[in-house]
RNA sequence: GGGGCCGUAGGGUAGCUUGGUCCAUCCUUCAUGCUUGGGGUGCAUGAGACCUGAGUUCAAAUCUCAGCGGCCCCA
C-alpha cells in the first residue's frame, strides 16, 4: 500500500523519455502556461511563467538596446498594404486572420491581424528613410502576432496566437552593410542563447525553405529531447525586395535616389519552449539562475519549536536578498520532503536547508537543482558560497546540453545512414548545395533540410547522395517542429 | 491535406462493449482540526465532475448525429 502510494506521486510528471506528454504536463504542473483556454492554439501565462517570459525577455532587450531602439507598431494590417509584396503574400495568405467588421458595419478595406510586421512597419519606413544620414535604422518590438495554423498546434511552439514575438526590421544603404546585419543578429541570438545555456546550430536555409520576399534566410536552431529539432531564431536579408514594393528610397551622397536594403530577424516563445525542454528532468523544470524566477529556497528543518532554527533561517535569507538574490523562505507547515519536490518542480536553482545539525556547526547545506549535489558550506560565507554556485550552475548546464547536442549529430554518407539517425536527432550529410538533389533527399529520407551549418561543421569533403558530384559542403537534416 | 483514438471534480482515472444496479470509482488536490517534521507523516471530517447541442428511448456518462476541444500516425 505504502509502495503504491509512492508509485502513484511519482507519476504526477510523466518521464521526461515521453516527451510529448512531460512537456504539455509540466506547463500545466510547473505553472507556465495554463493549456486550457478554450481556443484552439491560444494558451494563458501563468504568473510564474509570465515571470519567467519577462526575465528571458529581458535578455534580449539588453542585448538589442546597445544599438536598437524599441518601437510599437499597430496590431491591424490594410488589406492594401498586406497585399503589395507578391511573394510575401503567397507565403502568410492562408494563415491570416481578417477583421472584417466594425460592429455591425462591414468595413471597406479588409484588416489583416499582423502575422508578422513587414507590412505594417515598411509604408512608415518609406516616410521615415530620405536621406544616407538617416541610416541604419534598427528598431524591434516585441508584440503579439496571429497565425491560423492547420497544423497541429502546441503551447510555445505552434501557436495561432505567438504572443511574444520579437521582431527587429533594420533599413541599409548597401546590400553588403544589411548582409552584416544578418550575421550581427544571428550573433546576437547566439550570445542570447549562451545565456539560457541552451546550444544552438545557424544555418542557412535552403532557397526553397526561406522567409516570403527574402534574399536569403539564416536560421537558428536547437535539439529537442525527442530528437526533432526547434527553429528558435530567424534572421533574412530582404535585399531590396520590400524597398522596392513599399518604395523606401534614400538620396545618396551624388544626390541619387537609391532603394534601401533591409533585413529582419525575430525569436519568439519558441525560446522558452527550448529552455524548458532542453533543462527540464524527471522532477520538473531546471532554470539557469539569471530567468529563475526563484534563485533559492531556504527550508528550516524544524523539530518541535525551534525560534534558534527559524531566526537563522530569516537572517540568511534576509542577508541574500540583500544582495539582490530573489529568494523565497519556505515556512509553509509541511514536512521539508515534500517541499523539496515542488521547488524541484519549479527549477529553483539552489536549495539552502538549515536544521539542527548545521546550526550547531554554524553551517548550512546547500543543494542545487541541476546536479542534485549536496555540501555543507559555513553560514559565515553563505552570500559568497551561494553566487559562486550561480555562475557554476549556467556554466555546467550549457556544458551539459552542448554535450548532448553533440552526442545527437550524426556523420552520415549515404541517405540509409541518414534515414537510420533521423530518428535520434541529426544528420550531417555531404549535398552539392543543388535544389534538385535537396528536394530529393529530402523526399527520400522523410526530413527537411535545415541548411549548410555555418562554420567547421558545415564543411568537409564528400559525394552529395543524388548527384554523386563531389562536394566540400555538409548539410544537416532532421525533423522538424 | 489524409487516417485513427479520445473528452467523467483543479489534475490523473474506473464505469461505456450489453442503456436502468451511478444523487458515478479510486488516487491526487483543496478546506478544517489534531498529529508530524534532515526526501511526498498519519488520522478524522468536509468540498468538488459525466464537453456543448440536437436526436433515439419509459430511461443516456453509456447509443446516433453535429459542433467545440485534445492526442497520435502518415503526407
Amino acid at each position: 500500500m505504502a509502495e503504491k502510494r509512492t508509485e502513484e506521486k511519482k507519476a504526477v510528471l510523466p518521464a521526461k523519455s515521453n516527451f510529448s506528454e512531460w512537456y504539455n504536463e509540466l506547463l500545466q504542473i510547473a505553472e507556465i502556461m495554463d493549456v486550457r483556454y478554450p481556443v484552439k492554439g491560444l494558451y494563458v501565462w501563468f504568473p510564474f511563467g509570465f515571470d519567467v517570459r519577462k526575465r528571458t525577455y529581458a535578455i534580449i532587450r539588453e542585448l538589442l538596446d546597445k544599438d536598437h531602439k524599441e518601437a510599437l507598431f499597430p496590431l491591424l494590417i490594410p488589406e492594401t498594404e498586406f497585399m503589395k509584396e507578391a511573394e510575401h503574400i503567397k507565403g502568410f495568405e492562408n494563415e491570416v486572420y481578417w477583421v472584417t467588421h466594425g460592429g455591425k458595419n462591414e468595413l471597406d478595406v479588409k484588416l489583416a491581424l499582423r502575422p508578422t510586421s513587414e507590412t505594417a512597419i515598411y509604408p512608415m519606413y518609406k516616410v521615415w528613410v530620405r536621406s544616407h544620414a538617416d541610416l541604419p535604422i534598427k528598431i524591434y518590438q516585441i508584440v503579439n502576432t496571429f497565425r491560423y495554423e492547420t497544423k497541429h498546434t502546441r503551447p510555445l511552439i505552434r501557436l495561432r496566437e505567438i504572443t511574444s514575438f520579437k521582431e527587429a526590421h533594420t533599413v541599409h544603404a548597401t546590400w553588403d552593410e544589411a548582409a552584416e546585419q544578418v550575421k550581427e543578429a544571428t550573433r546576437i541570438y547566439q550570445e542570447f542563447y549562451r545565456r539560457l545555456a541552451i546550444p544552438t546550430i545557424v544555418s542557412k536555409r535552403p532557397e526553397w525553405d526561406k522567409f516570403p520576399g527574402a534574399d536569403y534566410t539564416m536560421a537558428v536552431d536547437t535539439l529537442m529531447p525527442d530528437g526533432k529539432t526547434l527553429q528558435i531564431g530567424t534572421a533574412h536579408h530582404l535585399g531590396n525586395n520590400f524597398a522596392k514594393t513599399f518604395d523606401i528610397k534614400y538620396e545618396d551622397l551624388k544626390g541619387e535616389q537609391q532603394y534601401a536594403q533591409q533585413t529582419c530577424y525575430g525569436i519568439s516563445e519558441r525560446s522558452i519552449a527550448a529552455l524548458i525542454s532542453i533543462h527540464g528532468d524527471d522532477k520538473g523544470l531546471v532554470f539557469p539562475p539569471e530567468v529563475a524566477p526563484i534563485q533559492l529556497v531556504v527550508i528550516p528543518i524544524l523539530f518541535g519549536k525551534s525560534d534558534e532554527i527559524t531566526g537563522a533561517c530569516r537572517d540568511v535569507a534576509d542577508r541574500l536578498k540583500a544582495e539582490g538574490i530573489r529568494v523565497e523562505l519556505d515556512e509553509s507547515d509541511e514536512r521539508p520532503g515534500a517541499k523539496y519536490y515542488r521547488w524541484e518542480m519549479k527549477g529553483v536553482p539552489l536549495r539552502v536547508e538549515i536544521g539542527p545539525r548545521d546550526l550547531k556547526n554554524n553551517a548550512a547545506t546547500i543543494v542545487r537543482r541541476d546536479s542534485g549535489s549536496k555540501e555543507t558550506v559555513p553560514l559565515d560565507n553563505i552570500v559568497e558560497e551561494v553566487k559562486k554556485r550561480f555562475e557554476d550552475i549556467r556554466k555546467s548546464m550549457f556544458e551539459k546540453a552542448q554535450r548532448q547536442l553533440k552526442e545527437r549529430i550524426f556523420n552520415c554518407n549515404t541517405l540509409d545512414d541518414v534515414k537510420n539517425k533521423i530518428p535520434d536527432g541529426i544528420a550531417r550529410i555531404p549535398w552539392c548545395g543543388g535544389r534538385e538533389c535537396g528536394l530529393a533527399m529530402e523526399e527520400a529520407v522523410g526530413a527537411g533540410i535545415l541548411g549548410i551549418p555555418e562554420g567547421e561543421s558545415g564543411r568537409g569533403n564528400g559525394v552529395c547522395p543524388m548527384c554523386n558530384k563531389e562536394t566540400g559542403n555538409m548539410a544537416i537534416m532532421a525533423k522538424t517542429y
